[in-house]
DNA sequence: CACTAAAACGGAGGTGCCTCCGTTTATTTA
DNA sequence: TAAATAAACGGAGGCACCTCCGTTTTAGTG
């Protein structure tokens, strides 16, 4: 059963890098998808996300499936339970959060930034609330998750903070986790249809707050 | 529209006793259920708490209600979510274990009840296992349920203690929250199948260390 | 006791969940 | 490029959930 190694001297494919690349996936494998099911797999959570933004963790799977153009089957095949949908959605979330940070960072005085973060800050909580009793579950169960993201998310702020105020744009007198605090204002914030413009607000506020001083 | 006052000098019912109680329940009113329904809904709990016992929280409702030969109509009226019945079905396991705390000490000594009591706390936590997900929902979710029941269990046990530590029956210098912590080495234990006989086995063992050095 | 209003019953039916498996498609090999 | 094979697709079917409303039962009244 074992190939003969006729003329091999050029493995076709899989070449030492790649062979590295490979064995380094086999510690932790999330798998290498074919072509096709990595697509549908992104459009199905890209789907699910707005689905879940709009009709809370409830949307039907079912309706999902057919708005991301596959069958259900493929979407239980990807992810057998609800909660690992919530679970991905969520993590995306605080994905792009992060991206967002750097790409702010790199395209904009650091205050602005800082601001334009906190205020995609804003869409997040709005995600994590619409994901509430879900997220609840899954944060306690899935003790990983929680260390995972609270940490990337707070994180990427307190690096807009430092940076903001290595540039003098805010006083330098802050502490990142005073302001994450202020923040978690938002998160507590009550239910109204104006929330949205509500935390806004908040978001301008703090910002005064922090440029007030401010060396430059 | 007004009733003309003839003859009205006897109510026929509601003599002034039972308006001062018909009052009192408008507090709170958990309302006067017709017999049928009483009966109905009492029959359902029954049932229920079963079910969950043996199949899980995830237990079929449309069985449940078939087996306390109701409707399913009549099971979403009494519980309109598998989240009350839950709550109910927990709450009168909470009420029956500290029932089962008076009962068992007016029928034996002092020591004993403590024993006997210990013994079905182990049913208790079986049962707060087997409802594990919907419980811990329910109890960061509604935070009366956790404060009313923890207080509850951990009062009955601490009765049971101090009077065993008055008859002499165990050691005077035990702190009842002492024999709680113990206990909940219980709850963390791993769900082996031999949980359950493991579980009395400490339970006797620590009746032991409680007996140890009792001055009579 | 007969009557009636109010309350409770119960199950048909519409919807979503999820599994299973025959069909289709991507990738590899010759 | 064609054939082979591994992987992914997708939807039919069966089950549970839950709502809605016509029917039945209870409790009060004359």
């Amino acid at each position: 059963m074992v190939q003969p190694p006729i003329l091999r001297s050029v493995e076709k494919k899989v070449p030492d890098q790649e062979m590295t690349a490979e064995a380094k996936r086999d510690a932790h494998a999330p798998k290498p998808l074919r072509a096709d099911a990595q697509r549908n797999r992104d459009r199905l959570v890209e789907v699910a996300a707005q689905a879940f933004a709009t009709d809370g963790v409830d949307a039907s799977l079912e309706e999902i499936a057919k708005r991301a153009g596959v069958g259900i089957g493929t979407l239980y095949r990807h992810f057998p339970t609800r909660e690992h949908l919530v679970e991905v959605v969520y993590r995306r979330e605080v994905e792009g959060l992060c991206h967002a940070a750097e790409e702010l960072a790199r395209e904009h005085p650091a205050d602005v930034a800082l601001e334009l973060w906190m205020q995609r800050f804003v869409d997040y909580i709005a995600t994590k609330r619409g994901l509430a009793t879900s997220l609840r579950l899954l944060l306690t169960t899935n003790s990983t998750l929680f260390s995972d993201t609270s940490g990337r998310v707070s994180g990427a702020m307190r690096s807009l903070i430092e940076a903001a105020a290595a540039a003098g744009k805010i006083r330098a007198d802050v502490d990142a986790s005073d302001v994450m605090h202020a923040l978690g204002g938002i998160y507590s914030a009550p239910n109204t249809p104006d929330w949205r413009e509500r935390s806004g607000r908040l978001v301008k506020l703090l910002m005064d707050g922090l440029r007030f001083g401010a060396r430059g």
